[in-house]
DNA sequence: CTTACTGCAAATATTTTGCATTTGG
DNA sequence: CCAAATGCAAAATATTTGCAGTAAG
């Protein structure tokens, strides 16, 4: 998977394309949803040898030119998406620990409203839901 | 400020009423809003040699008793509020890193709909939106 | 060549845990 | 008295940072 855009919004800012960056980002796309923990896993699971600190410097590198986005997903570390992928809420089942997706239309009167109410401009890709989940419910 | 609750909810499980239980909760209700290191400092302002572990340790089990409860609202520490004072929605700015609360009434419509699509039981205290404030807005 | 980037190891920060001692009921 | 709770110090995690060597352009 050649990843086109990291080269020139590399360039654009006179930063380098190395090898490691092309990995963490290729991780992330992979694995879809992913701490820097699992970011490294995966890494390291084709080259070996990536260092934890050039992980978290990626992702942070990566947020910033707009490639991915991160959320956090209630206790720990925070989870990274692929910023195209980002479009959807996360539910997180605080029994099972589950997490689901949800179309982001469904938050649609919610960001209306706090939009006129509050002046504020919700960021729907940064966005967590927590609750309990159908499987969990207790009949 | 007598915590009438506290007694109650601990005799009831046969767990005992400790001045550092009282003093948790009660800066708790002092803080609104705040990270079990703030807690900390909070407590120790008032009585001296409170321990970390008690702090997290009773922050867990005010939480269980129902007296607070915690939110994630970003990077590091979870907050932990008043279970009464619980009710309502918190509007992160990712820009200034403000904290406004907006009425948990303006997220029916997605609660409902999340029931009804996802069979998703919301729960509205846990809970916090990102975005920018009215105040960062770019004119 | 130039300087951005990486690896490494140590420093921070945060939360958890085992165990001896204290204390509420 | 006796079980529950605390303090303490060490362990487990998670993330950051300084710096010297490596490599992209």
């Amino acid at each position: 998977m050649a990843e086109p855009g990291l080269r020139d919004e590399l360039r654009a800012r006179g930063l380098r394309l190395t090898p490691q960056r092309q990995l963490v980002l290729e991780a992330v796309h992979g694995l879809g949803h992913a701490t820097p923990d699992e970011v490294l896993a995966e890494v390291r699971r084709t080259a070996s040898g990536v260092n934890v600190s050039t992980v978290y410097r990626t992702l942070d590198l990566l947020e910033e030119l707009g490639l991915v986005t991160h959320t956090h997903l209630g206790h720990g570390s925070p989870t990274y998406h692929p910023a195209e992928a980002a479009g959807h809420l996360h539910l997180v089942c605080r029994e099972c620990g589950s997490i689901s997706e949800a179309d982001p239309e469904v938050a649609a009167p919610l960001v209306a409203r706090l939009e006129e109410r509050h002046g504020f401009a919700t960021d729907v890709r940064h966005f967590a839901i927590f609750g309990r989940c159908a499987g969990c419910a207790t009949p």
